[in-house]
DNA sequence: GTCTATAGTGCGATAGAC
DNA sequence: GTCTATCGCACTATAGAC
């Protein structure tokens, strides 16, 4: 099932401190951009020195990349749940219940992340970024390729992900929000729910 | 009906020279974000120095919060246009329209600029973004202020715009894009389209 | 693994000639 | 309105002590 040549997930196991940079930069990155935020902010936010982050990590553009395929595996991972279905359709249940519960468990680093224009041009040319966004892609337009089904899938991940970072319900509770995503998206795609 | 006080909403007439450079100024902020663009950047494209970009503008922060509210003063005329129909109905059919249409013919630039980390901090004190917010989802929910309108709304918004931008339809036709979504939105709502 | 110190570069912004 | 030239600063990144 996840037997995609050449393809090794979370092959790089991070230090303890390297998952702490991690954790720290998302936050600052979803805030302020990529651009945005320094080494110095990311130093300071770890209370440690730019020289100490340098020691966890090469080059900025390394923390970026670590960064962003932090939140791009745990997409991957519903993806995987999804596929391990035995139907199309609850192939596209599971994709949407998962998508919908990491992107509420995560709304305010993932849609920040996935979306920066310096991130979108690192994973322009990204193996498991594009082999991911075409099992995306796969489970939920099947083999129609017309502009309804495409537009219809654009706007589903859109929704999705851009409702929940959405200012006209930043103080909903999470599971408020996560039902009515989740009602809603079954509703628009015409899925019982 | 546009009797809101104090409000000048395009009281600035901009030279053109200014107008030229809010409009690479725009396009290079949608690519690289407005943190990853520099001065440089907007006098290379304008095919002049920083120096005399700088005679258009005082500081970066202008030419961003003009470029930003160049964008919102569009949004702004959409609601405007919908305030002014004798119905809710018809506001709210008028607004949907008028929304797609302007995310379709924008749509490399408007979701960029609007959300962009450094633009979102501007506007986060800004009046007439403010306002523009409020009578929008007063156009879209009216008064149910329940979690399920809520998100609904939020939903609507982010589907369009993000919709628009995403990569599934990136090689669509403006006309193709611009029927789906009306279509795709006014079932969204309920409404007969 | 963290520090101080610093090199080298590009940034936003300004001065003043034309 | 555009130019050359420059200031002061923050940035990424590195060197070397502890």
């Amino acid at each position: 099932m996840k037997a995609v040549l050449g393809r090794e997930p979370m092959s790089t196991p991070y230090s303890a401190a390297q998952r702490r940079t991690i954790a720290v930069a998302l936050e600052l990155f979803s805030q302020h951009g990529v651009a945005g935020t320094s080494l110095q902010m990311i130093a300071d936010a770890l209370r440690v020195t730019k020289a100490a982050v340098y020691h966890q990590f090469n080059t900025k553009d390394e923390i970026v990349l670590a960064a962003a395929e932090f939140e791009l595996a745990q997409l991957e991972s519903v993806v995987d749940a999804a596929e391990a279905q035995p139907s199309a359709k609850l192939a596209r249940n599971v994709l949407i219940e998962g998508i919908v519960d990491l992107t509420v468990a995560r709304r305010r680093t993932v849609n920040a992340i996935l979306s920066d224009p310096v991130v979108v041009g690192f994973f322009a040319d990204h193996e498991t970024w594009r082999d991911v966004m075409h099992r995306l892609r796969r489970l939920l337009i099947g083999d129609d390729a017309g502009p309804e089904a495409r537009v219809r899938t654009a706007m589903l991940v859109a929704a999705i992900s851009g409702a929940a970072t959405h200012p006209f319900v930043a103080d909903l509770d999470d599971d408020v929000l996560r039902i009515e995503l989740l009602r809603l998206a079954r509703r628009f795609l015409g899925l019982p729910g």
